[in-house]
This record gives structure tokens, C-alpha cells and sequence, in this order.
DNA sequence: TAAAAACGATGACATTTGTCAGTTAGAATT
DNA sequence: AATTCTAACTGACAAATGTCATCGTTTTTA
């Protein structure tokens, strides 16, 4: 019974981490009875780009990456998702058909929030409204930053970007090593680059002394270096 | 005084572009009555990144470059501004600096709108809010694709799409000729590369019969070989 | 547990792109 | 008309990056 409390919208912790935050208990509640939990196995696809959502996604567990294939077939990673973001929230907007795919990197839980109720959120709570609009905003920010980045850094730059983001945004374990684990051709897709580009790199930053690696974890061990390449001071 | 009823927003044609048109006749008076029309010159800036804006600014006429200084020192345009947009609008919405700056290529006309008018809107106006919650949606798609396309796409491709793309937002004049006019160093600022590669790829365009040039202005000659060339069938 | 698949790593090489240096053409200023 | 300034353009070369091919290791699957 414990459990079936905790799966209740208006009683879960995740909630307090994205948009939904703006709603109250009893919005909450109402949005509960109509959401779905759902388990999805590392590798398999939330959904695909092109998809019509018909609602949000929103992760309680785990971290989905959100990529886009570019027209010389390579996938392209636009953000990595985890615990408290919802997924597929532009789409149900503008009622367009995504434009970005979800596949999970980990095994993870999500609910699923039919648009239904959303949208008479979005027409009518102001609140909830403004909620997103902050957020909104903010995305677009942080969208002109990746935009330069990606115009104006080279792939070393971009790589030892990418580690520190990694680090900063899910932590390491207790021996330092980035938590989140991402295969080589992963990191490359986050960077925009070849594979083996990016394993080059990383065997240059380890023989720098700047990482150190076991197996497919990466631990940073130069903070200062990595951020020194990043800025461009060389 | 037919001069003086053209300046009044409610009376303003440009208004229909932008999330202004989801205001009353009513509401419009209200922000007309604070506004302030300037006119800027080709050159001139409008704001500088890190400016804390207390409005937002119309454009009514003419044409200006958002761009966002990297760590390297180069200024990389993140967006070009025609008739209708408004510039700072993420900046009142979140209450911070903004990240960009804006330079007039062209002479222009703008309205600032100072925010305290607008802020009244956002909290209340729930039609309002819901405009740009839509068009902030449509941005942050078309963010994406700029992401993957400035990752995955090399020069050459991105020349051509940038060619492409002034083509379709600014049209072109009686002989055919790209309307939007900008130095080969703002294209290479668009495109996120050299000045150099840009004048050297624009060469090959033209040799190759694709593109035509007379001085800074350029002409699309075949767009079917441009087309092929930004979606890689080469 | 054995076989198959996926991944990390590295070499070799072509291509792309950046940087520096300098020349030419046109526009603006005196 | 002479001068100055800016921008377009070009050559030469180094550095960065992409592509292909291969090999050993790890992980997954049968």
C-alpha cells in the first residue's frame, strides 16, 4: 500500500523538479489517476523522431539520451534527460510531431501523463503556464551556448566540456569516476564527432594525467587542465 | 497626425508578427502609450550581451545580428532579426542579463517597450502567455537543428544552407539576387568558421556555377546542386 | 559455456579547416 | 584627385578531423 501512496503524483518526491511543481495537490491528483508507470530496459527507445505524443514522459529513474539523426546519418545527442525532466513537454505544446528520439541509457522508470489534462493546465493555470515559460526560456539559453560551442570549440574543447558536464550534472562514485557511464561513440555523438576522434582524445587527456579510465568509466583527476582546454588558455 | 496613428501599436502592422498580436485593442493602447520609437544605424548596437534590459524592442524595420562572443574572441550570430521580431523578450521573461547582443546590419526602426507593461501581460494575460509559449516551443526546435546541424554538418554544407536560408527569409531583388546582404565575414560568423574558408568555399560555389556574386551581393544560380550539397548526396 | 556482437583502441592516410601573410579592389574621407 | 580604410580574395602551410581497416577485449546472447 506504501508503494501504491508513492506512485501517486500529488506524494512524489520527482515532481518538485520540473513544471508540475507549479500545480497543486489537487491538480496533482487528478493528473495521477490518469498516469501510467511504465519500466523501460537500458537501450530500448521511449520514443522515436516523427512520433505524435499524445502526452509527457516524465522520469522518475534512470537517464534517456535525446538525439536526432542529421542527414548524413549520424546520430546527434541533443540532451541527456534524467530523474525529475519531463520528455515530449514541446511537443504536446505545439500538437507538432516530435523531433527528437528518447532511448533509455540505463534502465529506467517513467511516467506516462496523458496530454489531456496537461493541456487544460496550459490553457487555464497561469501558474503552471508561467512555470514553463521560465523554464522555456532558460532551455533557450542554454541552447545559444551549445550553438557556440559547437561553432566556435574544437573537439578538444568540446570533449573536455562534455567530462565536465558529465561530472557537474551526475556526480561520481566513491572512487571519483563520473557516474554516468556513456559508451565512446556516445560521448562522440554528445560532441559531434567521429568515434575514434574522440577515444584519441581521451587517450591524449590520459596520458596528460588529466583523466584516468577502467574500462568505459572516466574519473577526472585534472580539474584545472580540463577547464584551462575548455576556455582556451593553452 | 496619419504619421503619429501609424506609431500607435494598436494601429501597427508589424504587431501581427509577433506574440503582440495576441493582446486586445485595449491592452495595446496601454503598452502603446509607454512605448518609444528609435531609429538605429547600420553598425550601431541595439544591446550588448550582459545588458540588463528593462523592455523589449520591436523591429519595425531593417535587419539585425543576435550574436554571443565565444571564449576564443570570435562572435559567433546565433540569429538574424527582421520586421516583426522582438529582441530581449527571454531576457524580461526570466528577469536576467541577456546572453546576446544585437547590432543593427541595416538602418533600422525599433520600439522598446518598456517591461513593466509587458510583465502585466505575462502574469495575467493567459492568452498572451500562451502566444509565447508557443513560439518559444517553435524556437527551441529550430535550436536543435541548428545544434545538429553545426555538429554534423561540415562547411561546405553549412555555406549552402546558409545561402539557402537567407534566400527563403529575405527573398531576392529584381535581378535575383539574395536581398539580405552581408559581408563574407558576417556569413562565416553565421556559419561558425573563418573568414577565409568562407570566401574560399563561396569561390567554389561560383566556379562550380551554383552561386553568381556581383561585389558583397550573391545570387543562387542552381539550387538543386545547393539542395544536394546541404543534404550530403554529393 | 561457447559463439556472436559490440566496443575500445590504434595505425595510416586523405581531406578539411585554421592561421598567417600579403595583394587587390572598392568605398569613404580628406 | 589623393589618401586611407575596409573588405574581398589568394597562396602556403600546419593542424585538426574524418575515414577505412584491423585487432584485441569485453559484453551479450544463444
Amino acid at each position: 500500500m506504501s508503494e501504491h501512496t508513492e506512485q501517486r503524483c500529488e506524494n512524489c518526491i520527482v515532481r518538485r523538479l520540473n513544471t508540475l511543481k507549479a500545480l497543486t495537490k489537487e491538480e496533482l491528483k487528478n493528473i495521477s489517476d490518469s498516469k501510467e508507470t511504465k519500466t523501460v530496459k537500458k537501450g530500448d527507445p521511449i520514443f522515436n523522431e516523427g512520433d505524435r505524443l499524445n502526452g509527457v514522459f516524465c522520469v522518475r529513474e534512470g537517464v534517456s539520451k535525446l538525439s536526432k539523426m542529421s542527414d548524413n546519418g549520424k546520430d546527434q545527442i541533443v540532451k541527456l534527460a534524467k530523474r525529475g525532466e519531463l520528455l515530449g513537454q514541446r511537443s504536446v505544446i505545439t500538437e507538432q510531431s516530435t523531433n527528437l528520439s528518447a532511448v533509455a541509457l540505463s534502465d529506467m522508470t517513467v511516467c506516462y501523463i496523458p496530454k489531456s489534462h496537461l493541456k487544460d493546465n496550459i490553457s487555464n493555470n497561469i501558474k503552471f503556464t508561467n512555470a514553463i515559460l521560465q523554464q522555456m526560456a532558460n532551455e533557450l539559453k542554454f541552447a545559444d551556448d551549445v550553438i557556440v560551442n559547437m561553432a566556435q570549440k574544437n573537439v578538444k574543447q568540446r570533449i573536455a566540456e562534455t567530462l565536465q558536464y558529465l561530472e557537474q550534472t551526475f556526480g561520481k562514485d566513491e572512487e571519483g569516476y563520473i557516474k554516468m557511464i556513456l559508451t565512446r561513440e556516445d560521448i562522440a555523438n554528445v560532441v559531434g564527432t567521429a568515434k575514434e576522434a574522440c577515444i584519441r582524445q581521451l587517450t591524449k587527456f590520459k596520458k596528460a594525467g588529466w583523466i584516468s579510465t577502467d574500462g568505459k568509466r572516466i574519473k577526472i583527476v585534472d580539474h584545472k587542465a580540463l577547464y584551462n582546454t575548455i576556455e582556451g588558455f593553452e
